[in-house]
DNA sequence: TTGTATGCGTTATCAT
DNA sequence: ATGATAACGCATACAA
């Protein structure tokens, strides 16, 4: 007649097949299943073979959330970027997901849109969410830290990327902001310019200050002197960009050069400078800092500093990885720094040099 | 002497905190502890008072797997997304994840990196994780829907956004790219253009095939005869761009206008026209598809058409959680269109317009 | 209003 | 090489 209990669940059941289904189907126990499943020494290579035929058969999935509980440890990592949008953050997402995936986690991104009382309660969802790790690049406005001691405490892995708390006892991965100044600085000293003025940003934020030493680093090595009136602190707008260059330009002794600590800044200048009739970069040189996607299609094209967005990403993940799998046996936290690139274009490289400045790079050392 | 098992967990114990805890501390059962915690009638306000002071009192955090796997319904929704950079699918998701979390869901990211195989992973990862649903925009590469059927068998909610599977038993939200075509079309016809190439992208993909027919639907309602060597098919490069612009010109009667499916394509036609010295928009005007981030710093901004993307994700998570909290009741599939906007900027906007062709609208309804 | 007992799907321990 | 059973933390049917 009528067949009944013994139809096996069609693979369009509706309900998930378990690991209890088909030790039923295979009339074996739970146990042989799960160790079938995780290949098992002890499990025979014929039993193995019929588990996973059936399993491919009924389509089976692990329940991973059962597995988390069981284990204690789950496959998901968490994110907490300020925001998802723009160039930086997305392709730092892009190089951790990428390297998640491949090391078989999943990842739960969650923005505090730079509130700090937000970013609290994104880790609170995390920590429910029963992560492996976090990942997390502060928000502006973070000044307590608390949230991330509940964090340590419980011993969950956590690495900072981008905006890190200060101290060496964190991990963290960043770029080096000063080495990026640096570089973008030497360069236009390379091209010959001798008045560089900065385009500074917020001071309270690190990677900001560093930029900013290292233009100041800069000015040092070649031996120039620093001017104030050449440094403009801003938010780094466009729009203050422009207002700061329009100042410059009306000075009696106008800078010959503008390095930017962010590229929208560097693009308002650039077009301001333009607008005056003021040729770049035979004119003014500029550079600007972040490797923006505009700044390639701008004319001309904008010398900037790569902030290697996906090594970071994967350096992030290299290390929560280290630390998750590394479980109790702590080893000192460390600091990751990347080594940022300069990106020539045609916003700064000029035809005609002038002689370098013989002696000048020698005198670095005893400038320090 | 030494206090020993009465020592109540200290906030930094280090193993989080749960119920039994809680109920142990108090001398109540379990079950006190769950409902004064989800606000459960039965329980008195001073109990719940106390619990939920004692909650806050050590940090306590539900494991949220714990109660995932015993009610069967996470708090997670999975996004199945081809990459996650350029403009369009950060924004989109960005509408996603703040409309999830407002709802108190968490999100998980997935890429599929254009790669039907790894959509297919995708898919079981998130299956594995136990979502409450998920949210997909299909790789270019998919032509199997196999993996899309054993969702839907299982009964977990899908919706389908921007890129969709054909058909009407799809939840879907995507943009109407040929309403998007049209209205940049029409545009260009009110400037005066009278000879409007398309630059097409891919037709394969129904976006291209979309705009391709706004496009055509616009010259038709203008009275615009269709000319075929000023359609030219690509993959919607700068490149290609540049390259198809660059034949037209060489034509004995180029055309005073460019309607581009994509940006970067658009792009690549306005560099080569300022190159070759035509004036745009008053030589040849010129729209793109998308609202790319350069196409307010290209000089001249490049009108184009908005993709509404923060709606997009935002009336996907509606959708998907109409689905999901109907639970059962399946109502028939829909499929919500938003409407394109239209951007006009520079590059399509001349000072100088030719009288209105007068009729030439009013004949649309006679023309289809 | 509160408590007892059971099970969600998996894995670890201990036995056979 | 395989099986029986307990436990992870929470929610709920049922009892009191």
């Amino acid at each position: 007649m009528a067949p009944r209990k013994k139809t096996p669940a069609a693979p369009s059941s509706g309900t998930p097949v378990s690991m209890a289904d088909l030790a039923r189907e295979l009339g074996v126990s739970m146990t042989t299943i799960s160790r079938a499943l995780s290949n098992h020494y002890s499990i025979g290579p014929e039993m193995k073979a019929k588990v996973q035929k059936l399993a491919k058969k009924y389509n089976y999935q692990p329940n991973r959330l059962a597995s988390a509980l069981r284990k204690g440890k789950s496959k998901l990592l968490g994110i907490i970027v300020p925001y998802i949008e723009g160039r930086f953050f997305p392709s730092v997402v892009h190089g951790i997901e990428t390297a998640a995936t491949k090391a078989g986690y999943n990842v739960i991104i969650c923005q505090s849109h730079e509130d700090a009382a937000q970013e609290r309660r994104n880790i609170e969802a995390l920590l429910s969410a029963q992560v492996a790790g976090i990942m997390v690049s502060l928000s502006r406005t973070t000044t307590s830290y608390r949230h991330f001691e509940e964090v340590q405490n419980r011993g969950l892995p956590l690495v900072f990327f981008d905006r890190s708390m200060e101290g060496e006892d964190v991990n963290a991965v960043v770029l080096d902001d000063q080495e990026g100044a640096l570089i973008a600085t030497r360069h236009l000293v390379a091209q010959g310019c001798r008045r560089i003025a900065h385009l500074a940003g917020p001071q309270h934020l690190t990677i900001y200050k560093n930029r900013y030493r290292g233009y100041l680093e800069g000015l040092r090595e070649a031996g120039l002197p620093v001017d104030e009136e050449l440094i403009v602190f801003t938010d780094m707008t466009q729009l203050e960009g422009a207002g700061a260059m329009r100042n410059w330009l009306a000075l009696p002794n106008p800078p010959d050069a503008v390095c930017s600590a962010g590229d929208y800044c560097a693009l308002g200048a650039l077009q301001e400078a333009r607008r005056q009739g003021v040729p770049v970069p035979d004119g003014v040189a500029i550079t600007g800092f972040s490797n923006e996607a505009f700044t390639v299609i701008s004319e001309p094209s904008i010398t900037t500093i790569d902030q290697r967005c996906e090594e970071m990403g994967q350096a992030t993940v290299r290390l929560l990885l280290e630390l998750i799998e590394s479980h109790g046996t702590a080893f000192a936290p460390r600091q990751i720094v990347l080594r940022p690139e300069l990106l020539m274009r045609s916003s700064s490289v000029r035809e005609a040099k002038p002689a370098a400045p013989a002696g000048k790079r020698a005198a670095k050392t005893a400038a320090r």
